[in-house]
DNA sequence: TATACATATGACATATCCATCATATGAAGA
DNA sequence: TCTTCATATGATGGATATGTCATATGTATA
C-alpha cells in the first residue's frame, strides 16, 4: 500500500499536515476522555488515571501527543507534573462539535447513516 | 488488548462518541484533502478524483464516512452524485485549528516536539 | 546514598484503519 | 435492451495505531 500521506494533494501543505495531526490526536478515545477530565481542571498523571480508572503507563503514552500538539500544557511540581487544558484551543473546539452533534446526530451522538 | 471503546470513561458518553467519530473521521489525508476541494465549490466524485490525482473507488469510499457525519452534503444530479460542504461546521472548525497552528505550531505546521 | 513515589519509555501483540483491485449497482441514451 | 458513463460496494493485504507489560528515569526525603 502506497503511503498516502507522501502524495502532494491539491491542499495547502502546512494546513493539510497540521489539521491531520490535529485531529488524528483528538480521534481516540483515551485522549479525548484524558482532555475532558482535565477540562474540571488540572491533574497530575496518578489523578488521571485514577480518574479514568486506567493505567498509569497507558494515560501517559496518550498524554505525550496531546502536549506535543499543545491540546494540554505541563508543569512540573516537585515529583509530580500537572496536566492542564489549553482552554484557547479546546473550548471553541468542542463548541463547534457540540453545535455540530446537536444539529446532525439526533440519535445519542451517534451519526447518520443514511444521507439525506 | 481490549477494546477500549467499551469501556465507561467518566464522560458524558454522547460526547465522548461524537467527537471521537467527529474527529476520527476528520484525521485523515484523503478526506481532508477531499474537504479542502470541496471549499473550492461542489464537485462530483470524478471531478475530486482528478482534482486529487487519485483512484475514484478511493475518493467514493472516504467521502462516505464525510456524508454519514455530515461534513459534507451530497445532491443527485443524473447519474453524477454532486458533492458539497457542510460550511456550517467545516468553516468554523477550520477556524480553530489555523489559529491553534498559527499559536503553536511554528514550524509549518509541524506539531512541536518538546514540551515548553 | 538508599528508598519510595511519580512519571516516562521501550518492546511487543493485536486491533484498527486504509488504499487497492475487482465487481456491482444505477442512470441515461441509442 | 444494450451500451456507456458515474458511482458504490466488497474483499483483502498490509501499514499504522494502541494498550499492556516490564523497566527506566527522575525527584524528594530519610
Amino acid at each position: 500500500m502506497k503511503k498516502t500521506s507522501d502524495k502532494v494533494f491539491n491542499m495547502k501543505k502546512g494546513l493539510s499536515e497540521t489539521c491531520n495531526r490535529f485531529f488524528t490526536v483528538l480521534g481516540n478515545p483515551t485522549r479525548l476522555a484524558t482532555l475532558e477530565t482535565l477540562l474540571d481542571g488540572p491533574k497530575n498523571v496518578t489523578q488521571i488515571a485514577e480518574t479514568l480508572g486506567q493505567e498509569q503507563s497507558m494515560i501517559s503514552h496518550n498524554l505525550r501527543p496531546l502536549v506535543e500538539c499543545r491540546f494540554v500544557y505541563v508543569e512540573r511540581r516537585g515529583k509530580e507534573r500537572v496536566y492542564s487544558v489549553n482552554h484557547g484551543t479546546v473550548d471553541p473546539l468542542l463548541k463547534v462539535v457540540e453545535n455540530h452533534a446537536v444539529n446532525y446526530c439526533p440519535s445519542g451522538g451517534r451519526c447518520l447513516a443514511r444521507e439525506g
